[in-house]
DNA sequence: CAGTGAGCGAGCTTCCGCTTGACTT
């Protein structure tokens, strides 16, 4: 038996600093926080000087026994939680769970992972530093504070379910402020000159070369007559200006640059990186994937120093170490890298080896050379005018970093305009080919994505790389926001060009406004986040948490007490929960928009018990109103009157298809037809006010078609249909998944007959393996009846059983049920079909 | 799983930060 027990946090890590230590040490992991504040009275006693009632919680219990069991057997127990507030309040719990004595039992840190490392960090153990322990339970009970008095004054006056947070409400809130600003946005169009020459290079072929004029010009008037000047005109370069320039790597990544890199190069979500990244880890194959460090091991940058050397050449390296750009880090970790950089390739899925190469390239890129560059700027005299044209050119003399990686920048198109330029001197008189003044017009600030918001928020210091992807979730969650495509609209511009003397003026259409997985606020973030703006502006302050940080900063460095912070936080605070409980009302987002033409009743917009809707009329007239609900794009607070009475047009009728009505409305899952008591989705993009009866009864026509079985098995219609994971075939209220290896639009009925055989092979696979691990000994299983052989006994399972969740207790029980009165052994005929438990 | 929108009111919801699995239509 091993005399030492080191706990650290995450499993994966025990396994590798198991192997570092040998047989004197036992490594296990508590598996992040073992204990939490309980639920009820929010664990805190508030009147008892906030009194603290921690639990384990229910999962944890295994982790918890199993830490205790372990630490009675050995000589001595080892905290290496992480090294931060966090890290330290789980040694504390650690003690306190496991009865340990907090003034002896040694407490290790270390920042990465490498031998040395961990070995160096046993050499100089402390104890728990309660000061830092002090702030971590001031952040939580705060954070608890906040949330649980908060989210309560959400339902009552707003929705039930609801809920606010240190974190959430403020990320919320920045959305909101960026849609309000895309609302507010006045777009301006002004006139961009371009001009093409032919110049040739240097084997004397004819290329083209841009040049534009600096600053547009404003108004269609000013480009015509700028370019009717330039009619006749002759065109010479008067300068060129040639400077050297560099650039330089960007920082290994941390959780935050690493979700935003996979996001523009992979087009993953934060959540699907972090899964990936994950998987790495516990492969192996890269550090930690949630830091907020840019730190690398010295063993690493050594062995990244060697792997450039070796495979690009001297000349590449550049060890550097990089500093930490944001204040609230906490650096318990290293960056993402690679754990072995030799490694440049690995196996694993696509997703998993498309993350590593990024993280490899970035970390070997950061330590490479500068890219050496020289850019050139022309300048261009036109004969018959003031003004000058610009031509930029830019040419890689080293290409150092850039060699693996290049850095994808928010918002800038991939353009190649500042390429290497052809020969040029000056005094040079050049060949015009033509210009051309295009009307573009200014943008308005861009929504967020998940990765550009991910990004904001470690700027702002709020959350942390483990909360940024459930926060995301969260927020979509609680339906403040969504995560959504939009289509564009078409915009008109106009392009004025000159060639051959001739002025010309043409109109062209583009589209505009085209959003793809962007974040927008629902109109309930908009009414909750206005509601806590006014009442509790103190806690949406995007500095709140900032000054917060400073206050456990006090408390870690044995300044302030952390129930005094605590106590200075809460009182305040909660007079304004009170304060806003008896005095405020309740939010309606109540608009009236107009009197309707006709009847002359009103039309309000406000917010129904089943999300926003449109009313016309009022409560208590003696027709009932019309109600109408506002989806996406429109919403409660830009919805106007027009559109408004458009919603009043749905249900409707668009004619009759054999003696039916065919109606169109909107329902829950967006415009759809109904026809013969059937559901019909419209495409997208197809609008239910204006579509005709022709294309409804192409769409019914259609879905009849999709919807009759394609073959019959076993006495049993087998259908088609396209879900979530892609496409599927339903059989018996079986979903059986057809991957790429079929062509799915042309299956043959072997295909079928294999697919379906194939998943009930697997469904007899999952219950007898379910059975065995429990120690049920299976003989023979086949479909349609699942039979059990327990010693002589055979048995069949009855239809309203769940066989596959069946329980060793349970089997019993149904073999004690069937077990003959005498010794015979006795069989009892069920049509056993398994029904799996179908959940929506 | 696609029509709702009144009111009464039991019993429930909810936070942030550490972790890792289980498993979907």
């Amino acid at each position: 038996m091993a005399k030492n027990l080191l706990i650290v946090e995450s499993p994966a890590k025990a396994k590798t600093i198991e192997k570092y230590l040998g047989k004197d040490f036992m490594v296990k992991s508590s598996n992040g926080h073992i204990r939490d504040l309980a639920k009820s009275d929010k664990g805190i006693d508030i009147a008892n000087n906030f009194e603290t009632n921690y639990i384990v919680s229910e999962e944890k219990k295994k982790v918890v026994d199993d830490l205790k069991k372990a630490s009675k057997k050995v000589d001595e127990v080892w905290l290496a939680t992480d090294e931060d507030r966090e890290g330290e309040a789980i040694s504390w719990h650690l003690c306190e769970a496991l009865n340990l004595d907090l003034k002896t039992t040694k407490r290790i840190v270390f920042r990465e992972i490498t031998k040395p490392a961990v070995l160096k960090a046993i050499e100089s153990p402390r104890i728990v530093d309660q000061k830092v322990v002090d702030a971590q339970q001031a952040r939580r009970v705060i954070d608890r504070l906040v949330g649980f008095e908060l989210s309560p004054v959400l339902w009552r006056k707003v929705r039930t379910k609801l809920s606010a947070g240190r974190v959430q409400s403020v990320t919320v809130r920045l959305i909101v402020e960026r849609e309000r600003e895309i609302n507010a946005f006045n777009s301006v169009a002004s006139y961009k000159v371009v001009a093409l020459f032919t110049v040739p290079n240097e084997n004397g072929v004819s290329v083209i070369l841009k040049a534009d004029l600096t600053g547009n010009l404003k108004t269609e008037q000013e480009a015509q007559s700028f370019l009717e000047s330039c009619k006749g005109a002759a065109y010479s370069i008067d300068n060129i200006e040639v400077k050297p320039a560099k650039k330089s790597p960007t920082a290994p990544f941390t959780t935050s640059t690493l979700q935003q890199e996979a996001s523009r190069k992979l087009g993953f979500s934060v959540s699907r990186t972090m899964v990936v990244a994950q998987k790495l880890y516990e492969a192996g194959r890269i550090t930690y994937m949630r830091t907020d460090s840019v730190n690398l091991s010295e063993t690493a940058m050594v062995d990244i120093e060697k792997n450039i050397k070796k495979n690009y050449g001297d000349q590449y390296a550049f060890p550097r170490k990089f500093k930490n750009k944001s204040s609230s880090a906490q650096e318990a970790h290293e960056a993402i890298r690679p754990s072995y950089i030799d490694a440049k390739l690995i196996e694993g899925s696509n997703d998993e080896q498309r993350l590593y190469s990024l993280i490899w390239k970035r970390a070997i890129a950061s330590q490479m050379a500068d890219a050496q560059l020289e850019k050139t700027v022309v300048k261009i005299d036109i004969s018959t005018n003031e003004s000058r044209l610009t031509a930029r050119g830019e040419m890689i003399k080293f290409d150092g970093f850039l060699k693996v990686y290049r850095e994808t920048i928010d918002g800038e198109e991939e353009n190649n305009d500042d390429g290497i330029l052809p020969p040029l001197k000056k005094g040079q008189i050049l060949n015009f080919k033509s210009m051309a003044a295009t009307e573009k017009f200014t943008r308005h600030p861009a929504r967020y994505t998940e990765a550009s918001l991910v990004k904001k928020l470690e700027e702002l210091g709020i959350g942390r790389p483990s909360t940024y992807a459930p926060t995301i979730s969260t927020v979509q969650k609680r339906g403040y926001v969504i995560k959504e495509s939009r289509d564009g609209k078409e915009r008109k511009y106009k392009v004025l060009s000159l060639e051959n003397d001739i002025v010309n003026i043409v109109t062209e259409t583009e589209t505009t406004g085209a959003e793809k997985n962007k974040l927008f606020p629902t109109d309930i973030g908009l009414l909750v986040n206005d509601f806590l703006r006014e009442h509790f502006d103190r806690i949406m302050d995007f500095n709140f948490t900032a000054k917060m940080e400073a206050e456990f900063d006090e408390i870690a460095h044995g300044k302030e007490e952390w129930k005094k912070v605590v106590n200075d936080f809460y009182h305040p605070f909660h007079e304004e929960v009170e304060n806003t409980l008896e005095n405020s009302e309740r939010v309606t987002g109540e608009r009236k928009l107009g009197d309707d033409e006709k009847t002359g009743k009103p039309v309000i917009a406000r917010l129904g018990r089943y999300g926003p809707m449109v009313q016309m009329g009022h409560q208590d007239d003696e027709d009932k109103p019309k109600y109408a609900p506002i989806k996406p794009p429109l919403s409660l607070e830009t919805i106007t009157f027009e559109e408004a009475i458009d919603l009043f047009k749905l249900p409707r009728t668009v004619g009759k298809y054999k003696d039916l009505e065919v109606v169109v409305n909107n329902g829950r899952f967006g415009p759809y037809v109904l026809y013969n008591e059937k559901f019909i989705s419209l495409e997208k993009g197809e609008d239910p006010f204006t579509i005709s009866l022709e294309r409804a009864i192409e769409l019914i026509d259609a879905k009849e078609k999709a919807d009759a079985p394609i073959y019959e098995y076993e006495g049993l219609p087998v259908q088609k249909g396209k879900g979530r994971f892609g496409p599927f075939l339903k059989w018996n209220e079986l979903f059986i998944n057809v991957n790429k290896k079929y062509d799915f639009d042309n299956l043959s009925t072997a295909d079928i007959i294999e697919l379906i055989e194939a998943k009930k092979q697997k469904e007899i696979d999952k219950v007898v393996q379910n059975w065995e691990e429990q120690g049920i000994r299976v003989e023979k299983a086949r479909w349609g009846r699942h039979n059990i052989i327990k010693g002589k006994l055979k048995i069949e399972i009855p239809k309203t059983v769940d066989a596959k969740a069946l329980t060793l207790k349970e089997v019993e029980g149904i073999i004690e049920q069937n077990a003959p009165k005498k010794k015979t052994p006795a069989k009892k005929k069920a049509p056993a079909k398994k029904k799996k438990a179908t959940s929506k």
